[in-house]
DNA sequence: CAGCGAGGTTAGCGGTCGTTAACCTGGTGG
DNA sequence: CCACCAGGTTAACGACCGCTAACCTCGCTG
């Protein structure tokens, strides 16, 4: 695996562009040759890299559901026992801050384009992200004890839908700045958890 | 105009299934003989009813923009004087959950099919979009009055985005009832706000 | 009852897109 | 020094898709 002070190889910058294209105008609405042009060479040289069009958005998809359950199962191992539950919740709605404001055109093709992976994708991605979800559950239980699991499940599903509304978000610099947003996304996210816990 | 007791016609029909599979595949996903398909009739009868594809993407965005604003333009007319900021904004709340409650597929495609439309109808959404934001975005800084009108903006979207979470929200029957939903999305969205204005 | 328009049908055209085939080239290891 | 492979190129094929053309068939209406 490239660390992350070497040069990107030809193969990250494809998927890159990718996710940015497919983030702009869909899937379908993207060809193959905008994205090689968009790495500099040719439609047919993508080829050289990936199978398909298709494995592309799947290797996207499942790299992303990947990394918001890895980094949220590191960051609920690393505080376990030396912190308590609320600020273990913390520390994931900062971790999925963090995806949402770097990683943006990940977030949008997150829940937009899964429907067009094929089966055995699909059901990997759908795993993932529900291991995502019940992790999350579990914690807003554990601070919200008297949230069942059905409403609290549908307070994660909206709380991540606040977060990942970073792409609509003023595209450019007319937001706050990244420090201020992600603080006020962080504030708005316990402050509708807290409400959803006060039933 | 049809009265909501009227037997829907051809072209409203045409809209729904529309609606319904842009937002299941995307607006290239789909074809026009599927679309046909899903009305009884077959592809190219649909160019009785619309001067073609883009003209139903455009209907249904142009639609779900002024739908929203005029329900939103009419809350805040009846509340007037009647009410303070903090019931207005509650008003506002509601029909913006009744709308993402009733009419998912809608929901979907508004933040999502947007640059598929021809410069002039994209810049009309656009229009009655920012107008309906501003709306909100009034309403808050009157309840909120500490929040800068760039942080406001932020939090309405943001809002936005927890209310707009439905189609995320298991789509058969396992979510606690549409009441219990529409009033724990209330209860989060005024959370977030409230969290937003304790700046 | 003639005729006509609303609302269908099927056939097919033209363009686009994903993919493959065939070929080229520069660097590298034996 | 030569063979080879990684990583490109262009040409072209086949499928699909939006849309048009041409035609059909009812139900009204003058």
């Amino acid at each position: 695996m490239a660390s992350r002070t070497d040069a990107p190889t030809r193969r990250e910058q494809i998927l890159k562009e990718a996710a940015r294209l497919f983030a702009e105008r869909g899937f379908h609405g993207v060809g193959v040759d905008e994205i090689g042009a968009a790495v500099g060479i040719s439609g047919p040289g993508l080829y050289r890299h990936f199978p398909g069009k298709d494995a592309m958005l799947a290797e996207l998809l499942v790299g992303i559901s990947g990394q918001l359950l890895t980094g949220a199962k590191r960051r609920l191992a690393e505080s376990d026992g030396h912190s308590g539950p609320s600020a273990v919740l913390d520390s994931l709605i900062e971790g999925h801050i963090d995806f949402a404001l770097d990683d943006r055109p990940l977030i949008t093709l997150h829940d937009r384009e899964l429907d067009r992976l094929r089966d055995s994708d699909r059901k990997l991605v759908r795993q993932l992200q529900r291991q995502y979800v019940e992790l999350w559950v579990e914690v807003v239980r554990e601070v919200y004890p008297g949230l069942t699991e059905p409403t609290a499940r549908s307070a994660v599903h909206s709380v991540f839908g606040l977060l990942n509304s970073t792409p609509h978000l003023g595209r450019a610099g007319t937001l706050p700045g990244r420090g201020a947003t992600a603080e006020l996304l962080h504030r708005m996210a316990r402050g509708a958890f807290a409400a959803a816990g006060a039933a």
